[in-house]
DNA sequence: GCCAACGTTGGC
DNA sequence: GCCAACGTTGGC
C-alpha cells in the first residue's frame, strides 16, 4: 500500500503546530472530527505512515506549518461519549461508535510556512482542495505531485 | 467580527 | 424524500 498524503486543519488557538512539537513524543490524538466525509476518510483511507500537512486555519494568513505522520490508525474518539466535552455527541452509541480519530506525530517543521495566498498563486497547485472555494473539509487528501511541490516550498527541517 | 458557503436536522 | 431553518467553518 503506497503512502498517502493529507492536509489536516487545526485552529491554532485550539491546537497549534507548536503545541504538537511540544507534546510528549511530539504526538497527539486528533479528536473532534464530526463530519462524515472526514470520518470516512480516516476510517477507509488513512493508514500508519501516511504523511500529513499541518494547516493553521482561521488565522491570517492561513498556512501549512509542517509535516506530521499518522502513528495510530482510526479508533473511536472517546469524547463523543463525554457529556463535558465540546465534542460530545448525545446520539453516539458506545456499541457502535460514530466518530473516529487517529494519532499524529510531528516529523518536520517548515522553515518557511506555506501560506494560503502562496498555495493559490502557484501554477503547479491547481486542484489542491484547500484552495478551492468551499473547501471546508478538515481532513483533505493531497495529491503526491502537490505534496512534493509544497514540501519544497516549505523547506522542511527535521525535528531533533 | 462579518458573512458566504455548506453540512445537518427535522417537520411535513 | 424535500427543503427551510439552523449551526458551523473559515477566509477576510
Amino acid at each position: 500500500m503506497p503512502k498517502k498524503y493529507w492536509l489536516f486543519k487545526s485552529e491554532p488557538d485550539v491546537f497549534s503546530w507548536d503545541d504538537l512539537v511540544a507534546a510528549k513524543n511530539r504526538t497527539t490524538t486528533w479528536e473532534g472530527i464530526r463530519n462524515y466525509q472526514a470520518r470516512n476518510l480516516l476510517r477507509d483511507e488513512c493508514r500508519n505512515g501516511d504523511q500529513v500537512f499541518f494547516y493553521h486555519s482561521r488565522v491570517n494568513p492561513p498556512a501549512i506549518m509542517g509535516i506530521a505522520q499518522v502513528v495510530k490508525e482510526a479508533y473511536p474518539d472517546p469524547e463523543q461519549f463525554d457529556p463535558k466535552s465540546k465534542y460530545y455527541d448525545p446520539s453516539a452509541d458506545p456499541d457502535a461508535p460514530r466518530w473516529l480519530m487517529v494519532d499524529v506525530q510531528a516529523v518536520k517543521a517548515f522553515r518557511k510556512p506555506v501560506d494560503l495566498p502562496t498555495l493559490k498563486a502557484h501554477e503547479d497547485l491547481d486542484g489542491l482542495m484547500v484552495t478551492k472555494r468551499g473547501a471546508r473539509l478538515s481532513i483533505q487528501p493531497v495529491e503526491p505531485i502537490h505534496w512534493r511541490v509544497i514540501s519544497r516550498l516549505g523547506q522542511p527541517k527535521k525535528l531533533t
